[in-house]
DNA sequence: GCGCCGGCTCAGGGCATGCTGAGAGATTCT
DNA sequence: AGAATCTCTCAGCATGCCCTGAGCCGGCGC
């Protein structure tokens, strides 16, 4: 099955592929099953070569044959610390990216000093978006994209610097919010394309979230307030159906 | 409810084929066996090869020799919860795309995470244009389409893009509402053929719509007001039959 | 020509959907 | 600890959508 023919969650993700051509691959360790089973699915529709392990022994197993190019993997495991599981990973290939998933408490002391080399971490509980741009970052930072640097996006005269994290309408720096920020980012590496309120919770939210959809309304407003006052509105709603990011045609 | 006492022939969604040349293939899983007989009919009817079971150790027993690329899977079964389900089937081949059927109140809390696998929903009851187009969308995403994009339809100057849920005539954006979409919708992907009203009826409308075929010869009315007002009609009435998407030849 | 039937369209009620202001927790910063 | 900020719930309001009904028009058969 041609994976990568894929328009869907940011084109953009494409562009992530080996030097030799072939699908990253990503090593997903996580005991929770239902976790690592999302992580898998959303990774693998992004056009990666994904597999998951639930212990420490069967990520080196694992790692030893599938030789990653990066590896999401949670610090806490039944069996291994995970910096003892990134230490026998290492040995395989030293070079390989860690993206540490942590529980709020463990991040100070334990976490300091990983970003210093290419790897990073994300806090339990988090949202898709931010694993994957956290992964997108670590990939490219390692080479592993062959299309332009792509750290900027843009949509008419509204612009996003995701590593500086800031947005522009008309040139105009605008002030965001975490979550605001991460809503733009998702309506942004998806211009064109009607998104559900659905699809935008399970993006965008902490997966933890018990909500309703009532909330992507409310952040979509925000997002216009912000961003859309007195310009040409390039939020659009489809009743019945999502939100468009786009310049009216 | 006469449903599908007409033949349907693919036309167009034939084009929705394996890799390897072979049928798709999809398993429908309801335990209402009236609905899922519908369902399966209907794909049928559009080129591919199905099987159904009506409880969940059964779907996966099917599963297992069966091997479908998707499966239209009902959350609500007697046995088995369908996420549980998913994840049995899952084990046999993780690509497989899954399309839920849910209640209404059940949307919220069970279905979190789903839309951003790659994996769809419709709410019941829905209406068969909907699943059908969510399906063909899935598959499409799974790389199972030989011929062009497809998201693309188009009948002389008349173009509709199902992603962007944008319509044109002549070059021109039209604004439709949902119903109306759906009904265009499905009048381009049957050009040239004769549909009746109950054809449309069945097909546009939810399958719990209890209200007369006038609602029909209403929505075309408004169709014609937004497509047609000023250009070469291409919706043509046959009188006591239905009505056809054609250019006048 | 006349009446009938099928189809067209206007108008309006009811309902669903989406928008937004106010404010209560939670979290972070100082 | 107190202040500021952020996130989310709730509820009222506005809007637009969908469908019903009724009248009209035009074609066709008698």
């Amino acid at each position: 099955m041609s994976l990568l023919t894929e328009r869907e969650s940011t084109s953009k993700s494409a562009a992530l592929i080996r030097p030799d051509g072939a699908p990253v691959r990503i090593l997903v360790v996580d005991d929770e099953p239902n976790l690592a089973e999302v992580l898998a699915s959303v990774l693998r529709h992004e056009g990666w070569d994904v597999r998951s392990a639930g212990t420490g022994v069967s990520a080196v197993r694992t790692g030893r044959e599938f030789r990653p190019d990066a590896i999401v993997l949670d610090m806490m495991l039944p069996d291994f610390d995970g910096l003892e599981v990134m230490r026998r990973l290492r040995e395989q290939n030293p070079q390989v990216g860690v993206l540490f998933l942590t529980a709020r408490d463990s991040v100070e002391d334990r976490i300091a000093g990983i970003t210093a080399g290419g790897d990073d971490y994300v806090v339990k509980p988090f949202s898709l978006e931010e694993v994957l741009a956290r992964l997108r970052g670590m990939l490219r930072r390692a080479g592993m994209s062959h299309h332009n640097a792509q750290t900027r996006l843009a949509v008419a005269d509204l612009t996003m610097d995701e590593e500086a994290r800031e947005v522009r309408r008309a040139g105009e720096l605008v002030d965001l919010t975490a979550t605001e920020f991460e809503l733009l980012r998702y309506l942004m590496g998806n211009p064109r394309r009607v998104l559900s309120k659905a699809q935008i919770l399970d993006r965008v939210w902490k997966y933890d979230f018990g909500g309703q959809a009532h909330v992507v309304e409310l952040y979509i407003s925000y997002l216009r307030k912000k961003i859309d006052a007195g310009h040409e509105p390039l939020i659009h709603t489809v009743r019945g159906v999502g939100y468009v990011l786009k310049s009216a045609t």
